[in-house]
DNA sequence: GGAATATAGTTGTTCCTACCAACAGTTAGG
DNA sequence: CCTAACTGTTGGTAGGAACAACTATATTCC
C-alpha cells in the first residue's frame, strides 16, 4: 500500500484529489443507495435476506468457514452472524458443524439447497448486471472490472487499518 | 436508453457479456459490502445514522423538498421517510414548513445546524476516499468517476422500469 | 495439575429500518 | 357538494445490527 507521509496532506501533492474524491464520494453514495435498493428487490423475492445471501456466498467461495471467520468476512458483529446463521441453518442452506480441533467453534458449510439457491440468486443479480452495462463497450466494461476491483481491495485494506469506532 | 429487443438475449450478441457481468456483479458485491460498512463507521460517530445523513444531504442539494419527494429520491417507504425526517427535525437538522400550494403537504428545508453536520461528514467521507485513490493516476480517477457515474445513471434507468415487487 | 485468562458462540436488549395498513386533513373531479 | 385521490402521520409487526453479559471450551503460566 502506497501511504503519503502522514503529514503531507495528499491534496496538497496532487491538487486535484480533493475534487476527484468528493465527485467520487458523490457518485459512489448514489451508486450505493440504488444497488443497495435493487439487491433488497432480487434477493428477498427468494427466501433470504440480503445478509443471508451474502453469508452464504462467503461460505460457498470460502469453503468452511467458523462463525468469526465469516464475521469478519462481512463486516459483522459476531452476534449478529451468529443469528444469521442460525436462520440459514433452519432453512437447511447452512450446516454447523463441530470443529475438529477447536470445542468451542463450529464449522459452517454449506448444503446442497444452499448452493442452489445461492446459484439462482446470482444469476438473477447477474442478468440484471447484464442489462446495466448491456450497452458499454467490452473494453469499457472491462475497464470499469477492473477499476471497481481495484477500488474494493483498497477499500478493504483501508477498513483493515482504521478499525474505526466500533467492530472488533 | 439502448436496449435490445426483448427476444435476443444480451450474451448471444456479446459472448463476453455474460463473463464481464459475472465478475462486475462480484466486484460490486464486494464494494458494496466494505463502503456500507465504512459509511456506517464514519457516519455514526456523528449525530445521526447513515439513512438519516442521506436525507440531510438529498434535502441539501435538491432544495426544498416534499415528504414523498424525499421518499422517491432515497428509495424508502413514506412511513419510513416520515419517520427519518422527524428525528431529523427533532435534532433541529430539518424543518417541515408547510406547503404553500398544498394544504397536505410539508417543504422540508434543512437548518443551519443540518448544513453544519452534513459538511462534517461530507468532509470525513470525501478525506476517506481521498486515501482510496491517492495512489491511483489522476486520469484514472477521472475515468472512475466517470465509469461509476454512468453505471449509477443506468441503474437508476433500471429501477425505475422495473419497479420490483416492492415499493411503489 | 490447576487457577487465571482468553477465546468462540449464544442470548438479551435496544435502536433503526421497513413494510403494511389505517387514519386525518386537503385537494380535485364529476 | 360529495365522492375519489392524494399527503403525511401513526400503529403494528418483523427483521437487521450493535453492544453487553453469559456459557463453555482452550490456553497460559505457575
Amino acid at each position: 500500500m502506497l501511504t503519503l507521509p502522514s503529514n503531507t496532506p495528499a491534496s496538497e501533492v496532487d491538487p486535484r484529489l480533493a475534487a476527484d474524491a468528493r465527485e467520487l464520494q458523490t457518485v459512489l453514495s448514489d451508486l450505493m443507495r440504488v444497488v443497495q435498493f435493487r439487491d433488497r428487490d432480487r434477493i428477498c423475492c427468494h427466501d433470504v435476506s440480503v445478509t443471508q445471501c451474502y453469508a452464504l456466498g462467503a461460505v460457498l467461495r470460502r469453503g468452511p468457514l467458523t462463525l468469526n471467520e465469516l464475521a469478519a468476512e462481512l463486516y459483522l458483529d459476531k452476534s449478529t452472524a451468529s443469528r444469521v446463521v442460525k436462520a440459514l441453518a433452519e432453512k437447511s442452506y447452512l450446516e454447523r458443524l463441530p470443529h475438529p480441533d477447536d470445542g468451542r467453534a463450529v464449522l459452517l458449510v454449506i448444503t446442497e439447497a444452499g448452493r442452489r439457491l445461492h446459484g439462482a440468486i446470482e444469476r438473477d443479480l447477474q442478468a440484471e448486471v447484464e442489462t446495466l452495462v448491456a450497452d458499454f463497450d467490452p473494453e469499457v466494461r472491462r475497464a470499469l472490472a477492473s477499476l471497481l476491483a481495484r477500488l474494493s481491495r483498497s477499500a478493504v485494506a483501508a477498513a483493515r487499518e482504521t478499525c474505526g469506532c466500533r467492530v472488533g
